[in-house]
DNA sequence: ATTTACATTAACCAATTAGTTAAACTATTT
DNA sequence: AAATAGTTTAACTAATTGGTTAATGTAAAT
């Protein structure tokens, strides 16, 4: 097992790190060099500048983050209960194994909403299979009239939210971390009920 | 119609649009005494340093984002479909009011989550009422069985979630910050609408 | 009017920051 | 082996940052 990760990757690694727990203008450069374990100037040699550190690293979270196999789930050839299933499951799951990437990203495009042009350049958002399916469904009287954009909005928006506000979330209706916890494991199929049911015709 | 300002709130009004511009890393305290017209020595005078200063602000900002009118709409003795059309519509103005906040609270407590607590001893959050009707309601068969807990995480997921994520809903579905602004005016019925048929038993 | 209290100023300070530089080191090519 | 290319180092730099200080100005109390 080969251990010897290139000066690049080791910067990349520590910048991860810091800029994902700092934010960019909370991070320095320095401690990035004492996490990569390499000299300060090797940053700026390899990088450039912080800015453009910055933009690898956020560019690699923000795709990670829209994860495109989950837009995979929603253009199969599965039925319309077990995409929203699955979506939801695993994009939970993703997101426990990240926990701090959403707030990250969220945040910093927040302070400079143009980042996400350079990412999306890159990445091929096409949902049009689903979009087809959900009119078929509601043509078909079995589900409520939504639009493809304001479901995901609501699936996205239950299954990120709980991470972003934990503090919040944690310190209102929690008194400890296990029971948050608990709540988030238990949204992996409590989130996705919730869905199938908000948009079941009555 | 007086339009003098103390120092303090001249100081307190040019932080509160530094810190939720910039975050607490990002935030200089050279611009907050440029915005007030002060001399950045009184910063110092008032407030004793940028933490003390940012923790005012911060606490200011957390405490009208869990806006306790909010809080007795949920315990008032309306039906449960009106006040969860209440709240919704009424979170939502509250929001587009204030788009920058949600993003700034939620950041900051992401970085140091100790924050809440100085907050936590000063506001009362208490949904018992809240808790007990949808408790009949569930034994009464007229909904789903759900937490109130869990029944205020999705509410709040969706009220709140469109706006701090509203670079990437605006590039991912939505062309222009019109249909942006449209679909969030559109919300304030959609997302009620939504959540009531979501508890509703079939 | 004088004294005391409070508010403000301009200059200053030590530490930190992102970035630069020239020399030295290591690897590769001739 | 020498020359060239690429990598790394330690020291340095100018600017910025949060905070301090002593003097001055203003307001309030005596």
């Amino acid at each position: 097992m080969v251990n010897k990760l290139t000066t690049e990757e080791k910067i990349l690694q520590a910048a991860e790190q810091e800029f994902i727990e700092k934010g960019l203008a909370g991070a320095r450069m320095q401690q990035i060099a004492d996490t990569a374990g390499i000299n300060k100037a090797l940053l700026h040699y390899y990088y450039r500048s912080k800015d453009k550190l910055f933009e690898i690293v956020f560019k690699t979270a923000i795709q990670n983050f829209l994860i495109p196999k989950l837009i995979k789930i929603l253009n199969s050839n599965n039925n319309l209960e077990d995409k929203i299933k699955q979506f939801v499951y695993q994009y939970i799951a993703v997101i426990q194994g990240n926990m701090h990437i959403p707030n990250f990203i969220l945040y910093e495009l927040s302070i400079n909403p143009m980042r996400i042009q350079n990412v999306f350049k890159e990445v091929n958002i096409d949902i049009e299979k689903f979009k087809e399916q959900l009119k078929q469904e509601i043509s078909n009287k079995n589900i409520i009239e939504i639009s493809a954009e304001e479901l995901i909005i609501n699936i996205i928006s239950m299954c990120v939210f709980p991470f972003v506000a934990k503090p919040i979330i944690t310190a209102v209706f929690y008194n400890n971390i296990e029971d948050y916890e608990k709540l988030i494991e238990n949204r992996k199929t409590s989130v996705s009920n919730f869905i199938i049911n908000a948009i079941k015709l009555k």
